[in-house]
DNA sequence: GCAGGCGCGCAACATTGTTTCAAGGTCGCG
DNA sequence: CGCGACCTTGAAACAATGTTGCGCGCCTGC
């Protein structure tokens, strides 16, 4: 599967996708250099192997009165392997947790989450989060303002590795 | 800019771009139940007013070798405007770095970064990111799984609480 | 050199995107 | 109550794009 037998023109479909995930076929296919068909035929693949795992609308919350946004840093009591998974599909259910990601370390799980006020929070807090079983403990930090926020992948450092490795 | 003057067909227009923003604007429009052409100029009107950012192809870093993923928490020695202004713009300036939210409490800063391998990570961490002006203090946390991992809006929330309030 | 596989580009057709225009609906005001 | 301005919608027409099948050229291994 991470067999990386991707060559550059597959690299730059999917910087450029990245960037714009609406941009029509024609549109790619002359960024990179080939014409469209080829290009619709290597979007398709990407999509198949799993490169390209979907497409989003990036939605500004504040806009629709998701003023806060909280990450929580999580510890649990038992950390045996049912007890996570148990966490994690909890975390999966509620809908202000938008990423829960399990770390090492003393904290055992960090959650994003949002919200539309402080106080839905703090109910979602005291009356979900700290009352599920296993939770042992969880910290809250408000976040003041977000400076830069692109999940995925710099393909300005994929790229200038595989420039020294050639 | 926040006047929430979004109907229920513009917010769900939001939700199903949110879900697949790569679909046809026909699809779209038999989805949310009504005809293409006012569907495309709903949608081209979020996108001038703000709510739709952007749309992002959502890309595996794993699949790309980057196998790594970090959480960075950063207290710096000072939190005047200006210097806090100088970390965040470093911080866009570092590929590695995908994410930084300015929190509330004692941690000033938390990054989310992607690595090749912990190596790279350790060499941007030692070479950069603790070497970088005003910065005091960095705990990192590595990232063993990843449970959920769906940046957005929870559409489902804001549907409750507008019926609530109606 | 030659057969096979692979990837590309061309061309045709199906589908979609986009604009224009007229009809219906709503609101405010006389 | 009725009128008029405004907004939104849906149908139609055209331009653009998505999609498929086919043939050519290139590389590979024998």
């Amino acid at each position: 599967m991470a067999g990386h037998k991707l060559d550059e023109i597959d690299r730059k479909i999917l910087a450029e996708l990245q960037v714009d995930g609406r941009m029509t076929n024609v549109e790619l296919a002359s960024r990179v250099g080939i014409s469209a068909p080829p290009c619709l035929r290597r979007v398709r693949t990407l999509e198949e192997q799993g490169y390209i795992r979907g497409y989003h609308a990036d939605i500004d919350p504040r806009e629709l009165g998701f003023e806060v946004s909280v990450f929580a840093s999580v510890r649990l009591n038992s950390q045996a392997e049912a007890d996570l998974s148990a966490f994690e599909a909890r975390c999966r259910a509620w809908p202000l947790v938008r990423e829960c990601h399990m770390l090492n370390g003393e904290i055992d799980f960090i959650l994003k989450c949002v919200s539309p006020d402080l106080s839905t929070f703090q109910s979602f807090l005291t009356g979900e989060l700290l009352k599920a079983d296993n939770v042992a403990n969880v910290k809250t930090s408000l976040v003041i303002r977000c400076a830069k926020d692109e999940p995925g992948v710099p393909f300005d450092v994929l790229e200038a590795r595989l420039a020294k490795n050639a």
